[in-house]
RNA sequence: UGGGGUGUCGCCAAGCGGUAAGGCAACGGACUCUGACUCCGUCAUUCCGAGGUUCGAAUCCUCGCACCCCAGCCA
């Protein structure tokens, strides 16, 4: 059960009053873009309210605005909600299909005169709603009769005008200090198809108008939104106020997710998608969750996220380093170990016999030996890791370097002998000698030496793709009409020269690994194929040596 | 300058008049055939600030200050 919150709070507080018997709440995506990690905040709160408090959640596309709207995005949405681990039954709606009724409450708000046509443009509606500091002054057409608003409003609906001519408004008080109620649009004129209306209607209804009406249709007892409609709660009012509802909904506001190292709002991430600087919705290195269910992150690491960060009303930055610990954190479970040579360097063991193969067990999981084990095929020549060798060490480095010794892990402990270089002085292999005895298991098998390197058989290993995913962004905190300088130029690095050892050939999609001392991976959901397995990294291992030059990160 | 909010450790976050939980990060140390994991220890005499009430305040009152949101026929 998910720690406790204001809201939770309020929620068990009403059913103890009796206030409500049962709880409703509703996730309400808009259909204009892929869901994000922000998103799965609203939806683990939701969802999860809802079944800790024995009520229901209903999902609820708010489809009012047509022109931003996609069969498609609905259909990524059900799929993510449903991947990150939540369903909501048969209560699937959608907004449009409460446009009849919300046609017909507003007839009835223009019957009691509290709504109207306004012929004004969209451009003299600003002029004349006023500022923050100054009232608004009426519209010209806010006293036309019921009856001839009546027949505008019908006149709207038959299509009889074009986009922009006229709209219904609420007719409240131009001179709120709250400029949402300073007659409120209610409809406006599109004529455009809706992805699931079809073409049935000419006039849309805007989102202050639908929503708590949806909200009441539905008989939702909580509705939880996002801080910036606090200021629209006095209108969400009015409308219930106003019409002969069924049931009076609550809405309740929280603070929406802020994650550093990355941008968050559908507006960013669309023209991310559009401008091709990431490979589309489910790119790896996007926030959605089908990226990063695509990176390789699991529905338990991020609902374990947002249980972490809690929910309160205050604006916050969450570290991207925290939802990263969230992954290795479960990871670290469940992910068999293996070992993949990233950038391979050749190792050739000059005292091991040249047609010799030998199999060592690999434990899957060092802790959890009901994980099972493995064999790995071992020769004379090896592929270790190309940064495991330095021909000059720096201080505290473990690993190989000329005359030392290093233990290839589930394997013998090497002595370097020698290098050869190409002609641009590059090392292009590494000359060692083993020790016979050293073997997981062997005679000298406790011999400590200081460090431990991977490897892959040069003649067993298969080649591999593997795409390296960093941060999105390179500031914590991108922002302004230049946030496209802060994207990271090296987000995605692909090595296509990868050698891994030969279990993994057949990995199949979505399968995650450890590759041990270098990270977390995930078997690529669109391209890996038997044979030519693909890797994306989910995220490194923490490392605790510098190496150097330390990336500093929060 | 109108209205609505929010301010507790680097980042989140408990606390609701009885004397500052927890997580992440950071920093020490132990362990280690992953420089991983795990484990142990350290980490707010102080709660945006200043007054006040009280035996006692992060919690109540007053006055300030800072930051966020609102002027879409977007949601």
């Amino acid at each position: 059960m998910a720690p406790a919150n204001f809201l939770r709070a309020i929620v068990a507080e009403d059913l103890k009053s009796g206030k409500h018997k049962t709880i409703v709440t509703r996730f309400p995506p808009e259909p204009n873009g892929y869901l994000h990690i922000g998103h799965a905040k609203s939806i683990c709160l939701n969802f999860g309210l809802a079944r800790d408090f024995g009520g229901r959640c209903h999902l609820r596309f708010d489809d009012t605005n047509p022109v931003k709207e996609e069969v498609e995005y609905i259909e990524s949405i059900k799929e993510s909600v449903h991947w990150l681990g939540f369903g909501w039954g048969e209560h699937l709606y959608y907004a449009s299909d409460y446009f009849d009724q919300l046609y017909e409450w507003a007839e009835y708000l223009i019957r009691a005169g509290k709504a109207y046509v306004d012929d004004l443009t969209a451009a003299d509606i600003r002029d004349y709603r006023g500022t923050l500091t100054e009232p608004g002054k009426e519209s010209p057409y806010r006293d036309r009769s019921i009856e001839e608003n009546l027949e505008l409003f019908r006149r709207m609906r038959d299509g009889e005008f074009p986009d922009g001519a006229k709209v219904l408004r609420a007719k409240i008080d131009m001179a709120s200090p709250n400029m949402n109620l300073r007659d409120p649009v209610m409809y406006r004129i599109i004529h455009a198809p809706h992805p699931h209306a079809g073409d049935k209607w000419r006039i849309y209804p805007m989102y202050d108008y639908a929503h708590g009406q949806s909200d009441a249709i539905e008989g939702i007892t909580h509705s939880i939104c996002t801080l910036e409609f606090e200021d629209h709660r006095p209108l969400y009012e009015w409308f219930l106020d106003n019409l002969p509802v069924p049931n009076r909904p609550r809405q309740y506001e929280f603070a929406r997710l802020n994650l550093t190292y990355t941008v968050m709002s559908k507006r960013k991430l669309l023209q991310l998608v559009q401008d091709g600087d990431v490979a589309g919705w489910d790119d790896p290195r996007m926030p959605t969750l089908m990226g990063l269910r695509r990176r390789g992150y699991t529905p338990e690491s991020i609902r374990g996220f947002c249980e972490r960060i809690g929910v309160g009303r205050s604006d916050s930055w969450i570290e991207m380093g925290l939802l990263e610990e969230c992954v290795r954190e479960d990871l670290n479970e469940r992910a068999p170990r293996a070992m993949a040579v990233l950038r391979p360097l050749k190792l050739v063991i000059e005292n091991y016999p040249t047609d010799k193969v030998e199999e060592f067990d690999a434990a899957n999981h060092p802790q959890k030996p009901e994980m099972g084990s493995r064999k790995i095929p071992f020769c004379r020549e090896l592929f270790i890791e190309r940064d495991d060798f330095m021909e000059e060490p720096v201080k505290g480095f473990k690993r190989l370097a000329p005359g030392g010794e290093v233990r290839l892990r589930n394997a013998y402990i090497v002595k370097c002998t020698g290098i050869e270089k190409d002609s641009t002085g590059r090392v292009t292999e590494v000359r060692c000698t083993y020790d016979h005895d050293s073997h997981t298991g062997g005679a000298a098998a406790g011999r400590k030496v200081k460090g431990v390197i991977h490897w892959v058989s040069a003649r067993h290993g298969v080649g591999a793709e593997v795409r390296l995913y960093d941060r999105l962004c390179v500031v914590p905190n991108p922002s302004g009409d230049d946030w496209k300088s802060c994207l990271n130029p090296a987000s995605a690095e692909v090595l296509k020269e990868c050698m891994v050892e030969p279990s993994l050939a057949t990995a199949s999609a979505e399968e995650r690994f450890q590759f041990e001392r270098q990270g977390y991976f995930c078997v690529d959901l669109a391209d890996s194929r038997p044979g030519v397995p693909v890797f994306n990294r989910t995220v490194t291992l923490r490392d605790s040596w510098g190496g150097g030059q330390e990336t500093q990160r929060s």
